[in-house]
DNA sequence: TTTCTTGTTTCGCTGGCCGAAACGACGTTT
DNA sequence: AAACGTCGTTTCGGCCAGCGAAACAAGAAA
């Protein structure tokens, strides 16, 4: 254990700037709990007061970070609106995507969502809510597992093998009590998603949601996203799942095609 | 001059924590030149490459940044989604407007634009594209002057007395040769903006465009934002122009209304 | 009033950051 | 195919920027 260090003087981490890390982490946290103080901020991130205190301060100088009126709490600034815009326009999935969410959402009702893998976490990269009151909330750019919900065992059973292998050989979390926990059983639903090329999945990381995902291909035939709907399961009826599930899988394969995929979804060997 | 710092050694940046200033700097440059290397991002920031490296790898591993596939250009990352979503979505003002944009944008077909005021600059924070295929290329999160195009000046014209002191005491960059560079010049002008309640702009940051802007007040009637559109200047007809302009105040009005606003636009004294 | 709790400021130490320069891997040119 | 140029990456040691702790100020709550 000591002598890890031993071969070779190289830390994992050693291009780590860990004040701009801090920054950062400070950052997405601000993102995630609008509105709050400095104490409250430092003790989220574990840093302490002043750090916290110098940091806003310089995220505030470039227009990331706010004060509020009352000069007490801190907001994401209007600068930011730059970077998601930047980052959307520039990319070309999310931007051939769009139409293709506001189409699928329109004929079910339902959310429409687009997810990427980054590592070992799923992230939403664009969405077009449901029109009914009553829908599961989501949001743009937020992580989460591989291993339950729809899309996310979609990108999972189409990433590297080495990927699969360190989620399956990982703590697979439980949501509820249709959660996949066991490895065994999560190999085969990859193998089923493969075979069937698309996933529906009830109640897996709340009781109440159900979703419905396809792979989305680029030009190689790569998968390199997961478009899907989610949505209360009181809306899940059987003709309602045929309508999803053939909205969805024509939407995907219509995405694809799009991207410069000219093949058919063949049966990936397992 | 030299006595200035003799008072008191207070630095005016002194909680600056520099490497993450010059990595949000890095990061605000990315967004504007995207598919770029290291030595390209290092000369666009003036930092040397190890830093420019060092800041880029910090940045990746918080998904704000992304090594594109052939390992060799950094664009944004899909966490940057984030950032602008949750801006986005935190904004009463934003979320409050963008139905108003669709509407201001439907009924003229022209861009629909909300800024703000920050500091001495405006930012767009808040668009709806025009439908036609010739339209101006406007970005959210940009920031650019306020003595020239139409919701600037509707910002500063609103602006407290020092900073409208301190753009006319600055150089008034001109733009085109329409552009307000006199100082007394622009002073009219503001007044002028106030007392009509919305300002026309021809050919003041580039010659062929147009922008029709007013101001929307909060609850207690200050001015916070400058609704408007712009065009091509070659769709500004004597018939247009009047209906552009009913649709821009009305619109403006009617946002200052769901914000709280109970007054009717009086003319502020001056 | 007193007593918390907040945000802000100071201060001295030190270890993390920084620039310069070398390195290695491509791709391009001659 | 060899020489060259350019790029991203890595190393290294000095030194000062950034850090935590603690005091301070300013409101809010009691």
């Amino acid at each position: 254990m000591i002598s890890a260090k031993e071969e070779k003087n190289v830390d994992p981490a050693s291009y780590l700037v860990s004040s701009v890390d801090r920054a950062m982490h400070l950052l997405l946290t601000l993102a995630e709990m609008p509105d709050s103080g400095v104490t409250e901020l430092a003790e989220a991130t574990k840093n302490t007061k002043s750090l916290t205190f110098r940091l806003l301060f310089t995220l505030e100088r470039r227009g990331l970070v706010r004060k509020d009126p009352d000069r007490r709490t801190y907001t994401l600034g209007y600068r930011a609106l730059l970077l998601g815009d930047q980052s959307r326009r520039q990319s070309r999935l999310i931007t051939t995507a769009e139409p293709i969410l506001a189409d699928l959402s329109d004929t079910t009702r339902e959310n429409a969502l687009l997810l990427v893998r980054e590592d070992l976490n799923h992230i939403c990269i664009a969405m077009r809510a449901s029109p009914h009151p009553l829908r599961i909330f989501a949001a743009i750019g937020r992580l989460g597992p591989l291993h339950a919900g729809g899309g996310p065992k979609v990108l999972l059973a189409h990433a590297p093998a080495e990927v699969q292998e360190r989620v399956i050989s990982g703590a697979l979390e439980a949501f509820t009590e249709m959660s996949i926990s066991d490895a065994d059983a999560l190999v085969a639903t990859l193998k089923d998603i493969r075979a069937k090329g698309h996933v529906v999945s009830i109640g897996e990381l709340d009781p109440d949601i159900f979703s419905i995902a396809a792979p989305v291909r680029d030009h190689s035939g790569v998968v390199i996203a997961a478009l899907g709907i989610n949505g209360p399961t009181a809306r899940l009826t059987e003709t309602s799942l045929d309508q999803f599930r053939a909205a969805v899988l024509a939407n995907a394969d219509r995405l694809s095609g799009m991207l410069g995929w000219q093949g058919k979804t063949d049966v990936h060997p397992d």
